[in-house]
RNA sequence: GGAGGAGUGCCCGAGUGGUUAAAGGGGACGGGCUGUAAACCCGUUGGCUAUGCCUACGUUGGUUCGAAUCCAACCUCCUCCA
């Protein structure tokens, strides 16, 4: 492994956050005389981002404190074509309201990690629609076509696995390379932009978006990926029991937020404490040596440091003590997730649990109390014709409902 | 343009006239064991106003008492030939 001397691809690599780099040597040295601007590409399919982008995103975080420029460049053109990558359904087309509204939610979550503004290291948001949708066909195969040769874009790993798997990859797709190598280029001419970030499934895009900057605008780039993250039994990050595990507040509360990061597998901690935390690394290589039930201890830590980071300190510690109070206590906390129902018409413990969330259908939250997974005021129901009435709710003025031991919900009479 | 093959539930994949809401596997969820972990074992895995009804095997029609299964047309994909 190279010694950085850079701040930057110093803490990037003790944290893990490299996979490959263009030309390490020379980022290293540009990154120690200046600022460097660089940049990284999100969907902006969704209000939200999810857990799966908290990488990128701490990678940006740790650019700017090392006194450089993020730029987060959204793919708000190629929505608009739509994401060819998914065979069958292709992915429903936004227009240009809903881009705006999802760009406007992800800026949120930009916004509590990085600094906005005008100043010399202050991160900016940008749309890669602004240019994109200019493009003239005949005058951008004239002018960029020449600098990429089929030969070349052919020995692409992602385009070779296509072809050896015998899958068919189309035109546009194709083309996509293309249009993400463009990207680059513009952002070199508009910002100085020098470096692209990404997954490791990026490296061949970020590499050619890199030579056409240098081919084109004359202008040394680099490149650098990150690991592909998955836990370590091999799942995608970013899915929960619930659903997507959305960075934004109004899509997921900081309380379920944090009750992810508190289900880390033994085997990640210190790996997710690295990459999603800014606790020292000497405080993370402590807690990532205890074992046992120890251990728990860490994973408080990280979903506690996660959460502060994503929301909000305050959030964060609520979190942590509504988990305390459900899980040590075995208390209803006031923190759970809550929905108010009417119990005058003593409604069927079915349709509450449909009505908060905990169910999707009323013959899932009957197979759900066939297999005992259900507890009304943790106590286990195994009637699915069973009630609530005003008697059931407790001295706290709530019904508690819950799903296995981890989930659970508190309905508040109406 | 010609000749063949394929399209099944979240995914993979069996089924080739009724007993099929559709084998098996994966994933997911729940239970057990634990530490709100992993591994492992067990269970569940269309919907509903529910001894019944509705939706579902690429799409639309047809044959039949009855179709995922047979027929026709169409759509999509793959292979070979031109």
């Amino acid at each position: 492994m190279t010694q950085y001397k850079s701040d930057f691809l110093r803490i990037l690599e003790e944290r893990g956050f490299i996979h490959q780099c263009s030309d390490p040597e020379a980022l290293d040295e540009a990154a120690q005389n200046g600022v460097i601007t660089a940049y990284i590409g999100f969907d902006c399919t969704a209000t939200s981002l999810h857990a799966g982008s908290l990488l990128p995103i701490m990678i940006l975080y740790w650019l700017q404190q090392t006194g450089h420029k993020p730029i987060t460049l959204m793919g708000g053109g190629t929505t608009k074509v739509g994401d060819p990558s998914g065979k069958d359904e292709s992915r429903q087309l936004l227009n240009d309201e809903q881009i705006e509204a999802n760009m406007a939610g992800i800026k949120k979550v930009f916004a509590k990690l990085l600094t906005f503004g005008d100043g010399p290291t202050d991160a900016i948001m940008v749309n890669n629609d602004d240019w994109l949708k200019e493009l003239n066909y005949i005058s951008f195969l004239r002018d960029y076509g020449p600098h990429f040769t089929i030969n070349r874009m052919l020995s692409f790993d992602s385009v070779k696995l296509r072809l050896d798997r015998e899958q068919p990859l189309t035109f546009l797709e194709f083309n996509y390379m293309i249009l993400q190598a463009y990207d680059f280029l513009e952002l070199n001419r508009r910002h100085g932009c020098t470096l692209q970030m990404g997954g490791s499934d990026q490296w061949g895009n970020i590499i050619n978006g890199m030579e056409l900057t240098r081919r084109v605008a004359g202008n040394q780039a680099y490149a650098l990926t990150s690991p592909l993250l998955t836990t370590a039994s091999g799942a995608k990050m970013g899915k929960s029991a619930s659903g997507a595990v959305w960075l934004n507040g109004d899509m997921l509360s900081p309380y379920e937020f944090w009750q992810y990061f508190r289900n880390t597998e033994d085997a990640d901690v210190g790996r997710f404490l690295r990459l999603f935390t800014t606790l020292p690394l000497d405080e993370i290589a402590r807690l990532e040596s205890l074992e046992g039930v120890e251990l728990n201890e860490a994973k408080k830590v990280l979903a506690t440091e996660v959460c502060a980071l994503v929301h909000s300190r305050v959030e964060a510690d609520e979190a942590a003590e509504t988990a305390r109070k459900t899980f040590e206590e075995g208390a209803a906390a006031d923190g759970l997730p809550t929905f108010t129902h009417d119990l005058g018409a003593q409604p069927g413990l079915l349709t509450v649990l449909v009505a908060s969330g905990l169910a999707s259908s009323n013959g899932e939250a009957r197979r759900h109390i066939k297999g005992g997974a259900i507890k009304v005021n943790d106590v286990s129901v195994s009637d699915e014709k069973r009630v609530l009435s005003v008697s059931d709710v407790n001295a706290e003025g709530v019904i508690k409902l819950s799903f296995g031991k981890k989930r659970h919900a508190l309905l508040q009479p109406s």
